[in-house]
DNA sequence: TAGCGTATGGACCAGTGGTCCACAAACTGT
DNA sequence: ACAGTTTGTGGACCACTGGTCCATACGCTA
């Protein structure tokens, strides 16, 4: 519903809200951020943003799907088929160093996923994130298998178990990097794709022999 | 402030105002959570509460303390000087095992942990939770640099990164425990300290040599 | 009995997300 | 050119939120 009438509305109000909405979610979460700060910002009324969006948790993931459209354009998309044994763990290293090139100029990239994830955990409003997060979550669930059938990911734990700690340790590093980014010399910058390949590939790796 | 006061009102007001507080919180959050209702519930007023607690936060962090007390009541505590190269891993099993036997049976347990780290996250009220989050924090590394001194934690990540990722996993672990908890056999649980302590080890193991 | 800290009820506050309705502007068919 | 419908907007209004404030009552010591 919301859908269309958004593609109708003028680009430049878009712009203009999604602005406004993007700093204030940005500054002070999801549930602090307010809704009448954003229309007062952007200049919007109130029964607009109503007309086209069905609720606050609407407008937010709307904005978390145009932020991850953006950001897969600059990291560009990925296709199973060119996974091989061999490049396995590079095709992803090149694809980390790039989102990290990118997050790290942009760093409300982390604090949406962070916002994201927290309403997620929300019982009341999570199902609004459903649609996107389903996306995400089956492409690491087909990354991990195919990386099982090619035999370099380890078979020997329940799936939903590998793709969830995955995740959550993708999520760790994110975060990690946004807080310590400044701290951090060139070629500690340059070194960490490889680094943080390492740690998934500790995590997913056919476990050693005992 | 607080604390005198807490401790001299009447432990049953206080139980019955705890059991309201717990149960709206791990119900809706800790924004969805109303304090009206939990003094509907609870049959107290709010100035009292106002007396109490600073606010909305240091209720629900007192709430935290209280459940993380009776957690290691039951899992025991650590004692550092027990840990040798020999028995690092297996001496965390044990207290793996017991504390999953007793969240298993206090599902809010784990949504309390969600709550906690969703509010800490909070850039305008995290500061209520870092009392006790520095306590929590600061164990992991003290494990983290045992570990190390015994030579069987690797050494070659920032130490900061490594105790985020390490909870970061744990409380991946935790969330997938609590979510799947029904749907596994007896024999897999029984399983599942020995399957987690392992990915522990997967990442901060010592590196392979390449 | 006076004075003091502890404790509580309840009115009150600005701000919240969300609803509702009247109305305007733009498009439609006749 | 007119009537009718759809698309869009301003603003009053709602129940509820976390939090403040103050009058008052109780138990204590002097």
């Amino acid at each position: 519903m919301s859908r269309n009438r958004l593609d109708n509305l003028d680009p430049e109000k878009q712009r203009i809200l999604f602005e406004a909405a993007t700093e204030e979610f940005a500054k002070n979460g999801f549930d602090g951020a307010s809704l009448n700060q954003i229309l007062k910002q952007s200049g919007m009324s109130k029964s607009s943003l109503y007309y086209y969006f069905d609720d606050k948790a609407d407008l937010f993931v709307t904005l978390v799907e145009r932020t991850a459209a953006i950001l897969f354009k600059h990291v560009g998309h990925f296709d199973l088929d060119e996974l091989t044994a061999n490049n396995f763990w590079s095709y992803f290293e090149g694809r980390y160093g790039r989102a990290m090139a990118f997050i790290s100029n942009n760093g409300w990239v982390i604090r949406f996923g962070a916002i994201f994830y927290a309403l997620r955990r929300d019982p009341k409003r999570g199902s609004a994130t459903n649609r996107l997060f389903q996306t995400a979550r089956s492409w690491v669930e087909a990354i991990i298998r195919k990386g099982q059938s090619l035999g370099i990911v380890r078979n020997d734990l329940p799936e939903s178990l590998l793709v969830d700690s995955t995740m959550g340790l993708l999520e760790s590093l994110d975060r990690w990097m946004v807080t310590h980014w400044d701290e951090l010399t060139a070629e500690e910058r340059s070194a960490m794709p490889t680094k943080h390949l390492g740690l998934f590939r500790d995590l997913l790796a056919l476990p050693a022999k005992k």
